[in-house]
DNA sequence: TTAGATGCCTCGAATCACAAGGTATATGAT
DNA sequence: ATCATATACCTTGTGATTCGAGGCATCTAA
């Protein structure tokens, strides 16, 4: 019945949220804006990709939340916890695996 | 309606195969095991990734196919076309601006 | 009062990668 | 001889992930 694993690249967005999240905590709609700029305008994520990924994460246990009114409206800061910050290890081996293994094949000899 | 762009970071597949076939024409099965020779075993893409996507790129022009029999086999052996050239190179210029954004949130300050 | 920014959210669809299979020939071992 | 493994091509079903577009509500500024 094919458990199909996670494709071989993606946790990316999951890596980002992590790693910002380690620095302070923060909210959805500042995050969706915080990985655009942090990966100078290279990378943008809209919320259909960000809140998703934070609620599974919380659901794992990867992020704590914590709602606090701000103004009128309602903001949800996330912040790691322990296991967070070990998933977030992991991810961040994973991608220098990967990122290492593209990089070794578009460099490797042969092209002008 | 939801004309869905392609997930932002995928066309990886289709990079390292350009890549591998811009030094030297190869086969679909052979592809297979020179990527994840390629990439220090980082990287491993099945069959069911490769055909596909070889499929897909002679449909679109970046290669084209050359059947050979070896030995009662028949091999299918691909080389880049001149639009493949061209693709490699925009395909490789995203890769390095997504890796680079990447890289700037991982090292950007505030981690312990 | 209307438009735009903030701030949360979800849903349907597109895309992609994965595992698992299916076909066929050759080779090496039993 | 026969059976397993490697070579070599392929497709199909499914699952995971992302995308776009929207909905809801509040605040601010024109």
């Amino acid at each position: 019945m094919a458990k199909s694993n996670p494709p071989f690249m993606s946790g990316v967005p999951e890596l980002l949220l992590l790693r910002l999240l380690d620095n302070r905590e923060m909210y959805g709609y500042e995050l969706v804006r915080a990985i655009k700029e942090v990966t100078g305008e290279a990378i943008s994520l809209g919320e259909g990709v960000i809140y998703p990924v934070l609620h599974s994460l919380e659901r794992t246990g990867s992020l704590k939340a914590r709602r606090k009114p701000v103004g009128g409206r309602t903001r949800v800061y996330y912040s790691l916890t322990r296991q967070g910050r070990g998933r977030l290890a992991d991810l961040q081996e994973d991608w220098r695996r990967i990122q290492g293994g593209i990089e070794t094949a578009l460099e490797s000899p042969g092209h002008a």
